[in-house]
DNA sequence: CGGTCTCTTGACGGAGTTCAAAGCTAGTGG
DNA sequence: CCACTAGCTTTGAACTCCGTCAAGAGACCG
């Protein structure tokens, strides 16, 4: 597990195998079960979550009561309330296992310190939150340029076997249209 | 000008004087006349751009020929296409002066220099990417969230003075819809 | 002042929602 | 390992938000 993640850090920068040791410290194993909660919408968002295996995913409320998906997270991608963890204000999101999964936690202040004590992860984070970011910007292009039936079939083109990991209605909310409608779409195009 | 940028930066990190002189070095002062592009689709994108006074926007040629604003950015905000410049690759996007407008230009090659030889910035730009993030996520949520109404009669609440600075017309392109259907939102709400 | 942008108005159409109900699937306990 | 149930997916009809088109009224700039 934890070889995992040292893989995945020495993508972006060099960190020797003590200063990796060190730097475990400040993290913490967690399992989470099928549908477990670890934000809930009211709270302050305290940890960030790097997904070891599984699927972990971000929604809210909207005002007919539904749950609108805005974010999914697979290995090896992190996944907090941004606005929540860095204000420490309190969220509108849930944070939720789809599947059973494994995460490697930081808190807040361990975050904080860990920083602190290793500048080469600034490095590191500068690197994951400009790549998330892009990401983010190009999320918004989508969602302007395409209606909802090209998105979902942008989405069927490009990520073929993660449609295969997640219900349905997780997508329909994920791209922003109800189940009734993804089941028109899936109907007029084959299958 | 380099004071306020100066300032700016104090916000996020410490940075000596004589440290800001050499930071310096690695930045361009341009003044752009209104509607001159940066940055055209096709090209790569070759600098972050740091506003120091008046408005850029960003936006892409939708099918129909349109232009879709995606993004404005103001005084002391970066802007530039995050994932064509950090992959250098080709972008689909234009950055554009609404306003004359001044800005601190940082070419790619400069940037990597620069946080080479000053670390400190890395924190200073994992922070404002961070921020930039969490912003983008927000961002997001209130697209899937608002109807088009309601998107702009939020913008009108959040933002007054930003609305009296771009024309109408960017403003529905930034909030994804016509022109004419803005007219027809701000009829409908009194004046 | 003349021409080109910008903003408004109204009629019509279509993508996508809502609601209700029925069929299907998968997990759970017995 | 089967049966039952809760949750997921499909169907169809009525409705609504918002885009498109076309045309006119202002407004800004040389």
């Amino acid at each position: 597990m934890l070889e995992q993640f040292k893989k995945h850090l020495d993508k972006f920068v060099k960190i020797s195998d003590d200063e990796f040791v060190d730097i475990t410290q400040y993290f913490e194993l967690q399992r989470l079960k099928k549908k477990e909660n670890v934000l809930t919408e009211g709270q302050i968002c305290k940890a960030n979550y790097f997904v070891l295996d599984g699927i972990l995913r971000k929604f809210f409320i909207n005002e007919k009561g539904g749950q609108q998906t805005t974010e999914f997270a697979i290995e090896n991608w992190w996944m907090t309330e941004t606005f929540s963890y860095i204000n420490q204000t309190a969220t509108a999101f849930y944070i939720q296992a789809v599947h059973p999964t494994e995460v490697l936690v930081i808190r807040k202040q361990a975050y904080d310190e860990l920083l602190e004590k290793h500048p080469a992860l600034e490095k590191y984070f500068r690197m994951v939150y400009q790549k998330a970011y892009a990401a983010a910007q190009m999320r918004i292009k989508f969602l302007y340029e395409y209606s909802r039936e090209e998105l979902y079939l942008h989405f069927l083109k490009d990520q073929p076997a993660f449609l295969q990991r997640v219900p349905q209605y997780l997508v329909a909310s994920y791209l922003g249209f109800t189940p009734e409608y993804l089941s028109e779409i899936r109907k007029k195009n084959l299958s």
